[in-house]
DNA sequence: ATAGTTAGTTAACAGTATTTACTTATCAAT
DNA sequence: ATTGATAAGTAAATACTGTTAACTAACTAT
């Protein structure tokens, strides 16, 4: 498939959205900066800053804090985006659960939910989650607030569109219209709907929900190691998703590092995922229940096969980031998925393989770096409202000067 | 190494020139539109467009074409990018050859320069590159036209400021300044001056480079099978080119394909490398010269030695592009380098690897496609030109309106 | 010929950011 | 306390850009 869009061109309103859009993205980086710095920052006058903080002060997009002395003259009034006014949601849905959380512009979190999913069908998981948005979103905390959109994270590759999960194999689901069925059922939710793979919505929230103490890297590899293996890329600025046509891009889980390994459920041997899955360690430890692995793991932590299946996982793990680190070098490589519960046991011979496995001509390497959000169980959901987010403050719709409100 | 870019923000020229540069692309794209076919085309008006074209036309980026006749009313005039004003310098090291081409706004080569090159020193090499572009600016067709800049590619990963190639090893260089060394040896060429890998480069040119014959792709990765094995992706609009923090993003020779095969100079088993490149398949032959491969191939094509090598090769080669596919899922992956000039050989058994070993659970996969420029010897050049061509084309200096020319 | 249609231009206009000048608020030295 | 220096923020005038509306130009169909 090809595409041919129109090359980016734009009129004067374009153009205030974009310096609007530059404001707020300085202050999401930076809360706390004055309108003067803020001007120095961007490539705007102080005049024009101070216009467009003012009216997004009266749209609520904003809100003022104390005053900031910094030096010699008078200090500046602290800005912040407005934590009061808005709400996003954002939903997960796990090969065991479902997580729904919402969150400010800033990235708190207001509320989450959670809810423990049999395998079942595609029409009964909505209707248990819609059940869990509805309520989430009578909340006292959340009934106030304008919601700007919702977001679906789903454990498998999407359409193009985005608005199709292509394949869920933990799941057992193929090509459904999720976004859609989500959206019939909440018909009263209005803002912005997206859907993502989870390992993709993950690792944009870890890119963008970045701050002073944990700097945003010129690129961010988040790898999700949970029932299966997959990926998300994170480059550049303006932020972007690498997804592929297909929308197949990151899912390493079926990369071969085995040439004549296991066979994996694709129909290929020697997958990543035949090695390094929770699938894949609990049938080498032959254990068919996910709760009974832990179990298994705390019960005989130095049994023998116990340790060298970890250790055997941990190298593979090793290996597939030594591959992405040749192939994408991103400045980070953050681990996340359920499986990091098992700690040290699985990743310190994955760090070992990729530290030892390095070419020695080109010592730079990709950092590997632990998620910066702590409980795993809200990466995904938090990562996909941060897209939701992305997307509303680059497009707050903006009145012409001249309706501007006095006050 | 983190960043913490300025927001992206403007003025009014900003605007201009965002403008100004959206029609010279989108008749870079579809030479011969009209203006109002370029206002249809952008969100632009006609008036804008007409005002944007008739300065460009005076800038001598445009040229005017005849009559275009599309139904009812009166007939638009066509409009090209100026063919006639301009020229473009792209120059390749290559391990055994240097390559200096210059070309067209639209692409079309004027000249070309080929310099067989012995294994020697940067300086050595340098100076000789300097008179061959020298002499190709000295060419009447040439002479007469404005240089917009030189680009140069190279056989190995550059630094993140793309000035210093940080790593040759078919060439034994490491850490040379060399942009700056080139320039320092052409004193008098302005413009812009850029260096880049070749695979990058060539995945750059092939993807900006397409027209209504061959359609862009959303994306491509452009391998370049040579003495080496390197790769490049370039994805989204605007085009941008993976590159990585360290410029190794697309080191694909070293990811590792067998555990457990032979040693790689860069200390690991198995790499990709060592299955299919020049050098690799040179070694499994027992040939030590470049230039004998081929003659071992023509002279016993179906020789058991040399026909189960080249298999062994493609299907390496096969399982490489599988695992690409599955990390990066391009629209397209452009096979290039002078490996390909082996032919079915090494690209059947690839093909047959590759599309053997598809998840069968998701049919979907990038499409493997030849080069679209025939000469492999100028795929980096005109690559890299491209790339000055792409810079270019977005920031010509606009002047404000009320120093329009009069005609 | 005439009406209809589309391309391109002109002049008045609306909207945006900037420049310049000013007010406000703090600090430091007297 | 008073004064001067310094910086933040605002107001009015200005310059620049794209748009709207009206117009001219050029061709087709009847």
């Amino acid at each position: 498939m090809t595409f041919a869009p129109r090359p980016q061109a734009g009129d004067l309103s374009f153009l205030k959205q974009l310096n609007r859009s530059a404001v707020l993205e300085a202050l999401r980086q930076t809360p706390g900066l004055t309108r003067a710095e803020v001007a120095q920052g961007s490539k705007l006058t102080k005049v024009t800053v101070g216009a467009a903080v003012q009216a997004l002060l009266n749209e609520g997009w904003l809100q003022e804090g104390d005053l900031q002395r910094r030096g010699g003259g008078r200090p500046g009034r602290a800005l912040y985006l407005n934590e009061t006014r808005h709400a996003l949601v954002g939903v997960e849905i796990g090969v065991h659960e479902l997580h729904v959380v919402t969150c400010t512009l800033r990235g708190t979190i207001l509320e989450e939910r959670h809810l423990a999913l049999l395998q079942t069908t595609p029409e009964e998981t909505l209707d248990r989650l819609a059940i869990l948005v509805e309520e989430i979103l009578e909340t006292p905390e959340i009934k106030q607030r304008e919601c700007l959109g919702l977001g679906l994270a789903v454990p498998g590759p999407t359409s193009p569109s985005q608005r199709r999960l292509s394949l869920a194999p933990n799941l057992g689901w193929r090509d459904v219209a999720l976004l859609d069925m989500l959206r019939e059922r909440l018909p009263h939710l209005g803002g912005i709907w997206l859907m993502d793979n989870e390992a993709k919505a993950a690792a944009f929230g870890e890119m963008y929900f970045r701050n002073a103490h944990h700097p945003t890297p010129g690129s961010l590899l988040y790898i999700s190691a949970g029932s299966g293996i997959g990926s998300g890329l994170v480059e550049g600025r303006p932020l972007r998703v690498i997804r592929g046509v297909h929308g197949l891009a990151g899912e390493i889980g079926h990369t071969v590092l085995q040439p004549s390994g296991l066979y994996c459920h694709c129909g290929n041997r020697g997958c990543a995922e035949t090695l390094v899955s929770g699938w894949s360690i609990r049938a080498a430890l032959g254990i068919s229940e996910e709760s009974e692995l832990d179990k298994a793991i705390a019960r005989h932590p130095e049994q023998n096969r116990v340790a060298t299946t970890l250790k055997h996982a941990g190298e593979a793990l090793g290996m597939l980031l030594l591959n992405l680190h040749h192939t994408l070098n991103p400045a980070e490589i953050v681990i996340g998925g359920s499986l990091t519960r098992l700690g040290p046991a699985l990743m310190e011979p994955a760090l070992t393989m990729f530290e030892e496995h390095q070419n020695r001509l080109l010592p730079d390497a990709s950092r590997i770096v632990p998620r910066v959000l702590d409980d795993s169980r809200i990466v995904a959901a938090r990562g996909i409202a941060a897209e939701i987010l992305s997307q509303a403050l680059s497009d707050t719709p903006a009145s012409p000067r001249s309706a501007r409100v006095e006050n």
